[in-house]
DNA sequence: TCAAGTATTTTGACTCATTCAAAATATTGA
DNA sequence: TCAATATTTTGAATGAGTCAAAATACTTGA
């Protein structure tokens, strides 16, 4: 309900306005979803909002501690309402589906390197990549965001001898 | 030694065009660069060389396993000929400085998910943030790679009352 | 040795996600 | 109500790449 979401902010010191409440609602209906799609969202949702307000709210929920940024490999920034839990995240390289996981006891120890290397350590962020089961199930095969893959292909218009024959296998 | 890098690519079904070799040459020598980085590099070294010609060879080195490309969040992608040790990076929020952390054996629990959710996982990505010992020791407090650092500050021309006091404490 | 077929590099335009700066509005407290 | 402050909007600009096509270079079979 409205009122609640209002003192929500307000008890974190953030001002709320329609623009960062609609941003919250969008972030919390669609987690890991990117600035464009919570613009889309809240614009619906509000009538109209710019995207610029967009922004603006969520690096402000960012820095206040109610909203989590994370920046998957080759794709925009993704925002959602889970913190303070240290989850973290498994892309699907194919479909760039996202997911939680949680940080389970085999886990924790990610969080304390062995040699910090003098560093003063205040995160340990992990990512997994993969394939989801779905595009497992579907036999998918490349995609934009698999790093592995070299996107500029030679046209290779004929069958005849090739110039260095197994170079992209 | 030139000829023997010329067959590391080969080895690698790569073929050693003066481009690659000034590109493999200058991750090489320094490693986490920047495609930037790696463009004036290469090109003091060679000449001239374009940056599409940085680009493709990165993408190509990367393809054949030669080259390893970490994106940390908040900053262009690096390259690092150190491959296949899965190690992790622990990077500073102030200043970007990258570091190589060891896989050690209590960061190995990090390869396998309690739960994957069914995913066929092929790579943990760790990142640990926080701050170097040098900028601990120069006490420096905020910068552009902080996440949690909002950069657009409202313009505080007077000691007088704020509208929300506390917002951006 | 040449020519045709490939591979590679260069060039320049273009995209996307995000940020910057300034103008327009809204809200506050005196 | 007014001035100060906060917030939102607008539109331009940026950085890090990608795309497509033209220019060059290389290889191989005739
Ligand atoms: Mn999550
Ligand atoms: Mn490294
Ligand atoms: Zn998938
Ligand atoms: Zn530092």
């Amino acid at each position: 309900m409205a009122i609640s979401e209002a003192q929500f902010l307000k008890d974190h010191d953030v001002h709320p306005t329609a623009q960062r409440l609609a941003v919250m609602r969008a972030i919390s209906a669609s987690p890991h979803a990117t600035a464009d799609h919570i613009f889309e969202i809240a614009g619906s949702d509000l009538g109209v909002i710019s995207r610029q307000s967009v922004y603006d709210a969520l690096s402000l929920l960012v820095a206040s501690g109610l909203v989590r940024r994370i920046q998957p490999s080759g794709s925009p920034a993704l925002y959602e309402d889970r913190v303070n839990d240290n989850h973290h995240h498994i892309v699907c390289r194919l479909c760039g589906t996202v997911r939680d996981v949680d940080c389970s006891v085999g886990l924790r120890p990610c969080l304390d390197a062995d040699d910090t290397l003098g560093f003063e350590i205040d995160e340990a962020e992990v990512a997994f990549w993969g394939r989801c089961p779905s595009c497992l199930a579907s036999g998918r095969v490349a995609s934009a965001l698999d790093p592995s893959t070299d996107r500029r292909q030679a046209k290779r218009s004929s069958a005849v001898p090739q110039y260095h024959p197994d170079q992209n296998r």
